[in-house]
DNA sequence: ATGCATTTCCAAAACGCTTTGGATTTCCCA
DNA sequence: TGGGAAATCCAAAGCGTTTTGGAAATGCAT
């Protein structure tokens, strides 16, 4: 069933039918009326293919998922940011287009999907510090914005981004405040940005201490629970272990744990552990007492966010670029506790 | 830049540029090169809406993520599974495109995808048993690979599947072989059709053995870290507690890790544990003895055999239909050993 | 040089919709 | 009962490809 077959039984033109179904003015609505139980009488909904060819717009937001040769790890993280992004994406009519890209190819994805006209926007994930991505979308002139940011890139763009510094910064003043004084950082990859400013936001709380930077408590990978495992395992037989660690994910976190415990030790007590919580749907921190002290923000949330943006660009190309800073909030849980020196002293006290 | 501005400037007609693109052999080498030159300067690729009016074909794979209200959560494996998938589809020049639904509307979608003539095809995620979404796919017409199978479907569909049952028949019986005889197993929901033939093979194994199925050593439930706590830790409390715990997925182990951890209890010595392992990108159960000791099939190159299966599906639409399915491996890691009894017996021995 | 098969290319139709620019009808008021 | 405005509908021209059915040019053997 076509537009075309849907009109002739119905007695009227092909552009009578379009526009009763599209709810333009020019038609009566006992016509739209009669047009429209036709339609889901016949069960019609006109052809995507055809409808997106006559109107020069994809209605399709493009997302891509680079996968490394080395590490070809899917960031957790996604399918909840793209739970969040593509209910509003269906909400509005878009479609959503996955693309599962091998890093080295995303540039030139990036340009095919814009010169085929697959879709009218994309969303940039994982951006790097002065990442060429972001050149690559202004000059090809497609709509779309980044989740995160990108230090040192000249141009505005649109993001959805979430205060990792201060968020880091916040973690890290309430560990000193407990008294710990060797705080290790768990953080991703180095050339991320995001991993970037919770660095930055460590240092910042250290340095307003008066605290010493040290390095060796300072490590970049990516969030697997083996990662977590094995840098919280060498950190804590170390010379002079850390009493307190600061991890980017609850994925490594989940690592964390495992070493602590298998050293013997307990977290919260012996260890204090603070991690930032995207609060991905299948792992909840939550309850009366979380299991974890966490910065915690919504990825579904910022997904939701960027959708929003990201739709409205397209709306209105011509506006100035927009930002969202998200703030994440923290929450006291049970992996934190008193610094082991400190409680020596709130004991005796 | 157009198929006729290319050709204009070529001084050839759109029919002979396209056929030169395409590959068909209806053009001379030597103007072949020429086309595939100038395209490759001007930038050109055919505007993938158009093509997909003309060749009637969307080019374009389906895959619904459900979202329920109650307990919203994506599937972790889900991801992954996309991962092995859209690489194959990729490959072959396929888009994938997601739709975030509320699982109320799933049907309705389907429908409204095929009528559309969004997609060529589409991969059912979670079938329950008996699933109605097979029967409307089937008199829908669009083709489909479900990711597992359902129970009790009169017609035959295409699927690829692990074979679950005997997975856990296995991991039950490494148990008994260690000696315990009360084995929880922590199941994912009643509903889903895996659970159930999971449920099958755990209860083959004991009854093998002459062992009645205590029903309180089963649960079923979503596959999060939090449920995976609770239940282990309600087992745990119980009057007459488990020895041993067979779960659906790595995820609700985390939570069991924790449980037996904070009952002061060890993992692998105290209570002993199987996991039915997906070997998801970012919890690799690896290394020179796993974490977990498990059943293990990639989801992964779940999702690109599904893929391969669709699209061969696509191109030979009346072919019988396919089945797949995979073994999973059983490998001994950390987290298994003697039942307590059985550990005291050997001590003295 | 001639005839015939190949090679090489093209004009025009088709895909199924939207949209432009009228044409026709209806309505309202003087 | 006109006349103009408003309401209602339609024919036809796109959108950018592919594909059908030839037409012209070339190559080869005679």
């Amino acid at each position: 069933m076509n537009l075309k077959e849907l009109s002739n039984r119905l007695g009227l033109s092909p552009t009578t039918v379009s526009r009763a179904l599209n709810g333009y003015p020019e038609v009566s609505e006992r016509t739209r009326k009669r047009v429209m139980d036709a339609a889901a009488q016949y069960n019609y909904s006109p052809n995507s293919r055809a409808k997106r060819l006559a109107t020069g717009r994809a209605m399709t937001i493009g997302h891509l998922l680079p996968m490394s040769k080395e590490h070809e790890m899917v960031n957790p993280i996604f399918s909840d940011f793209i739970a969040g992004a593509g209910r509003r994406y269906a909400e509005e009519g878009y479609d959503l287009m996955l693309t599962v890209v091998r890093d080295e190819d995303e540039a030139e994805t990036y340009r095919d999907l814009a010169t085929r006209g697959a879709v009218d926007g994309v969303v940039l994930h994982g951006p790097k510090t002065n990442d060429p991505r972001i050149t690559t979308l202004t000059s090809l002139g497609l709509p779309f914005v980044v989740h995160g940011r990108s230090s040192n890139v000249p141009t505005e763009y649109n993001w959805v981004d979430v205060n990792n510094r201060r968020a880091f910064e916040r973690a890290t003043s309430l560990l000193l405040d407990l008294g710990h004084r060797r705080i290790a950082l768990v953080n991703g990859l180095a050339e991320l940005d995001f991993a970037m400013r919770r660095g930055a936001g460590y240092s910042d709380a250290l340095q307003a201490r008066r605290i010493a930077v040290d390095e060796d408590l300072i490590s970049h990978g990516e969030m697997t629970e083996t990662y977590g495992y094995a840098r919280t395992r060498a950190l804590l037989r170390a010379p002079c272990p850390p009493t307190a660690l600061i991890l980017s994910s609850i994925i490594p976190a989940i690592g964390a744990r495992r070493a602590i415990s298998d050293a013997g030790l307990e977290i919260g007590k012996d260890v204090s552990v603070v991690v930032y919580d995207d609060d991905l749907s299948y792992f909840r921190n939550d309850g009366d007492v979380p299991t974890y002290t966490a910065a915690r923000s919504s990825v579904r949330y910022a997904g939701r966010r960027a959708a929003d943006m990201l739709l409205d660009t397209i709306a209105n190309p011509t506006a100035s670029k927009r930002h969202l800073l998200l703030e994440a909030e923290l929450t006291i849980g049970q992996s934190t506790g008193p610094a082991p020196e400190m409680r020596r002293y709130l004991d005796q006290g």
